[in-house]
DNA sequence: TCAAAATGTAAGTAATTGCTTACTATAATT
DNA sequence: AATTATAGTAAGCAATTACTTACATTTTGA
């Protein structure tokens, strides 16, 4: 689908208004206000609000990329450590890019389940598959000592979303660059240490 | 405020419906139903909805005791790891008796934003707190390594939130005894590894 | 048993919301 | 310049929702 740029405008502030007002509590008046237009221009352009959400959840649905991290690094000869700490880097920089969206998804489960329930499980569970298939192949190469590498994934990757949830969404503050980086030093170095062979 | 039976029918009902439907997405009318009243019943009792809706954040307000489950083991020699286990353990199934709570704390927030933060940000604090308490006392009895106890507790408890948040809230499961022992038995491992002395 | 309290019945209000319609004006394209 | 496409104006509709009112019935407690 093409989008003209009167749609992107409509999107985006739909995208904004949902994420800080809920689905319900965003009305179609609102998201013409914000966009700039007005109300009959928007079902002119998505027919209706059902529609125009649906179009949103598929227009910003995004995963991660983690399995870019892997091959970069794998390119470098970068240690362990230092490969979980840009796979967390790069998860919580996606994370905080895709914030609004991210406020949707939780939010929006009970309005909209379908759809927001398959996007989170498949965010989960993709970037769940990278890590742990790091993990494996590292244990397999021998540096590392017998765990559930699904197990740890999720937990890694649960940490840094925890962290992200609350101090992002929930308490509503912007986490600086320098303290995500000290953060996930400080996570990076007890998952190492416990997952590395004594 | 005591409550009598009729209070308690329409506080449950709402509990329920609001954790299912959002608390936009429920009517009174829905409340009452579920609560083998009529609707005028319901505004005798709370006046109106958004007080019906304060009223279930009060009640349902929780702390999960971890600092119950620490005298307790104190008194009991029982060792770091299995410490870690309890503790898992108990906040855990804390997560899962609150369910419908916290599928309200997450969805609600746009809508009611200030008690929602206020009682989630309370919960995670405090939680934190007696974790970090408690690796800070073991790091002073001179079992643990350096670390942040702060940052390593955000990031224990993180791990099981966000491992509950996914299966029982995102996917719907019932996770089973038996799953989160075998969880926790896997991220306290990762954890104990993470974090002793060497 | 009786009076007070609690709840039900039935109807209704005002406001809001998503959406539609018809006509007009503006912008873009040929 | 003329035509087509896009957007605006203004008004309105039907449905829904939280809430209210007045009267009647049932339940509870003394």
């Amino acid at each position: 689908m093409v989008r003209t740029s009167t749609d992107k405008k409509i999107l985006e502030s739909a995208l904004k208004l949902i994420s800080e007002k809920g689905y319900l509590g965003t009305t179609t008046k609102d998201i013409a206000r914000e966009a700039g237009i007005t109300e009959v221009t928007l079902f002119r352009h998505f027919g209706s609000k059902e529609r125009l959400f649906e179009e949103v959840l598929k227009c910003y649905t995004f995963l991660p990329k983690l399995k870019e991290v892997i091959s970069e690094i794998e390119g470098d000869s970068i240690n362990y450590e230092n490969t979980l700490k840009k796979i967390g880097m790069r998860f919580f920089e996606t994370l905080k890019e895709r914030k609004s969206f991210i406020r949707i998804l939780s939010s929006e489960m009970n309005v909209y389940p379908d759809k927001t329930r398959e996007v989170f499980s498949k965010f989960i569970d993709e970037t769940n598959k990278v890590l742990s298939g790091y993990f494996k192949s590292q244990q397999n190469a021998g540096n590392l000592r017998k765990f559930s590498p699904e197990i740890a994934a999720r937990g890694f990757l649960g940490m840094l979303f925890c962290y992200f949830n609350v101090e992002e969404i929930v308490k509503g503050k912007s986490i600086s660059h320098q303290k995500i980086e000290m953060i996930i030093k400080e996570f990076v170095e007890i998952f190492v240490n416990g997952t590395l062979k004594d």
